[in-house]
DNA sequence: CGAAAATTTGACATGACTCAACTGGAGTGG
DNA sequence: CCACTCCAGTTGAGTCATGTCAAATTTTCG
């Protein structure tokens, strides 16, 4: 198996022989994008599943009144897809695309359920993947319950370092929920207090 | 196995044979909660799965102002943790209390992952409740980013028509993330467009 | 290098919060 | 079964956090 970050991905939780390996690797398909090439449109059908291998996808809905709210970043390591469209088979009301060249996996859901009936252990990998995604999705609408807009900043430059030098303020500002004129006037503040 | 609601909610995504519901029976201990007793404390660790059989339980955190946020509802049918606490066995940041008398069941971490070892084919359909739990998240953070609080409390009432009859009013401005005063306001202005 | 996008800044607008007063219904004890 | 208390809910006045719009400036990348 050539793809040495994603055997170390399902390593967290599960051991793979390497029939079993083989066998997942002959199922997924490598691509590469460009910066801001769209994926996956909203209004598509989405059946696949995504994971990057370097680079860096986004995932963002569109509201009625054309502004973007991201909803998840995805560097290396990490798995990224629309999952209400993936399990409904509804059309997708997300956008996913590329914040920079970004080579990447993709599955499709066929092929993933072919891989649990073949590997059904993989069905504990993608169960505790799962668990951990509702956590970080559960602490985000806390954070946004609770939190006000400097508060989230600051939150957000510490459980994304990486990201904070890498995109845009912008695409901060999207993901934290305030406007992006705002944002620069509350990291203004932010830094005349330290 | 007596819990036909637990048998109900497996076989939407695995069958299992009478002695694997024998098992899982085993691991189970059913509870009785009275209203407003409270099931999980802030602070508290945190080893337990509840499955509510009739009733109804309420996650939230408080802020550091003392308010409450409203994280999950679960009606009868439904699981709720403070999954951050049961997956990292860090202390829990949650509450679960119940907004009624209720009957649920209690299965700890180490009997579930007893059963997971027992019968593997548990682990799909929890991975499946969790796809389909973080879809719900998702859709939350996307309605939080995009809405405002008038059409989340359509949203609300569209999405848990059950509850809003049920709960005070209170309850549902602390889901949607405003004030009782102002849902109050928000809701009279709803009720003259009607 | 030049165009397009991102960021900053300021004046002004507004959605949502705070606080306080009032009302009414639900639960409790005598 | 009444009186009492205690929340939940309503309403209004004033405030605050954040949004809107527009113009000027800086950065990015094609």
């Amino acid at each position: 198996m050539k793809y040495k970050l994603l055997l170390e991905n399902f390593r967290k939780n599960v051991q793979l022989n390497e029939d079993e390996e083989t066998l997942f690797e002959s199922l997924v398909e490598e691509r590469k994008v460009r910066r801001k090439h769209i994926l996956l449109q909203e209004g598509q059908h989405n059946h696949h599943l995504y994971f990057v291998i370097s680079g860096c996808l986004r995932a963002y809905s569109i509201d009625k009144n054309g502004f973007h709210h991201i909803l998840q970043f995805a560097p290396a390591d990490w798995w990224i897809t629309d999952m209400y469209s993936y399990v409904t088979g509804e059309p997708s009301s997300l956008n996913i695309d590329a914040l920079e060249e970004t080579t990447f996996l993709s599955i499709t859901k066929e092929n993933q359920e072919l891989a649990y009936r073949e590997i059904p252990k993989l069905e504990r990998h993608f169960r505790i993947l799962m668990e951990k995604n509702l956590v970080t999705n559960r602490k985000r609408i806390i954070d946004r319950l609770s939190l006000t807009a400097m508060e989230r900043f600051k939150t957000f430059c510490h459980t994304y370092p990486d990201l904070i030098n890498k995109i845009p303020q912008k695409q901060v500002a999207s993901y934290i929920g305030i406007t992006p004129e705002f944002l620069s006037k509350v990291r203004s503040e932010y830094l005349k207090s330290l």
